[in-house]
DNA sequence: TACGGACCTTTC
DNA sequence: AAAGGTCCGT
């Protein structure tokens, strides 16, 4: 979710057409919202027996002992907004946080209002605003895919079509995906687990590429993510985990990402070669 | 069928 | 140089 921000000591997010004003106390969390408290239940996976899951990803996985006990209490988020979510994910291609957020900020402006901020608009919407317009507000290349990839969207019956997607199966909905442009494996992986909530689905980026060949494919240590080996790892840890593959990817999403600057420089000491 | 580059722009 | 990759050509 990239609409996350902070005001004073109170986070907010939104989320497709909700939003929430979340601010801590020592015992409690209050919350503000245009939405009742089922959707930020189920925006947190507070439905979720996050226990007996944590027990489940450790029993078939104790490598991951650690992660869990480190990021305990970390939640993967459950958007309410599948074409935000979709939208947001086409901005992240070859592309970094900063920007990506200012991407999907300018993509929510097309949306109508709200009391702290804007709903972020339907496919049709963003269909119909023009590539040239999008590449002037500094979306790069993605100025052409994104509106084509809404049109396809509105055209399938927008928000309500992506969601009825969710009954369907796993792989039938990810070639769908793969067919919108500037959705390619990573992509569709992503949509698939937060978006259309299939929690087996593990995308694999390059923090997660890291992550797997320091623990699973240590021949494979700084080497490219080609196709062949994007699809065999993915289904190594899907094999491993499950239906948890998703949320066990997203520890080891955060590990990596928190310890990101470090990890990058013992990866460079090893292979120092090229480097001046 | 499997790599190697180009691709927009910003940030570190 | 690299960033939460994708696409096209060889």
């Amino acid at each position: 979710m990239f609409r996350w921000s902070q005001v004073g000591d109170v986070w907010r997010v939104q989320d497709g057409p909700h939003w929430f004003d979340i601010s801590a106390t020592d015992t409690c969390f209050r919350v503000r919202s245009n939405v009742d408290e089922s959707a930020f239940r189920s925006l947190f996976r507070m439905d979720v027996d996050h226990a007996a899951m944590y027990g489940g990803i450790i029993k078939r996985g104790p490598e991951l002992q650690e992660h869990l006990g480190s990021l305990n209490g970390l939640r993967m988020m459950r958007p309410f907004s599948a074409t935000e979510t979709l939208m947001s994910f086409l901005c992240t291609s070859n592309n970094h946080i900063a920007r990506i957020k200012t991407m999907v900020g300018t993509l929510a402006g097309y949306g109508v209002p709200t009391e702290v901020g804007y709903a972020f608009p339907e496919a049709e919407v963003i269909a119909s605003v023009s590539e040239t317009e999008l590449r002037a507000k500094g979306f790069g290349y993605r100025g052409a895919s994104i509106p084509k990839a809404a049109a396809m969207i509105a055209d399938w019956g927008g928000e309500a079509s992506l969601q009825s997607l969710k009954q369907q199966e796993f792989g039938a909905v990810r070639e769908r995906l793969l067919g919108l442009p500037g959705v390619g494996p990573k992509l569709a992986d992503c949509i698939l687990l937060f978006a259309l909530d299939f929690g087996e689905s593990v995308p694999i980026d390059t923090h997660i590429w890291q992550a797997l060949t320091r623990l699973y494919f240590p021949e494979w240590s700084n080497t490219d993510l080609t196709h062949k080996k994007y699809e065999a790892s993915a289904e190594f840890f899907r094999a491993r985990f499950g239906e948890w593959a998703g949320v066990a990817h997203q520890f080891l999403f955060v590990d990596n990402m928190l310890n990101w600057r470090e990890r990058k420089k013992e990866s460079a000491l090893g292979t120092s070669v090229d480097s001046d």
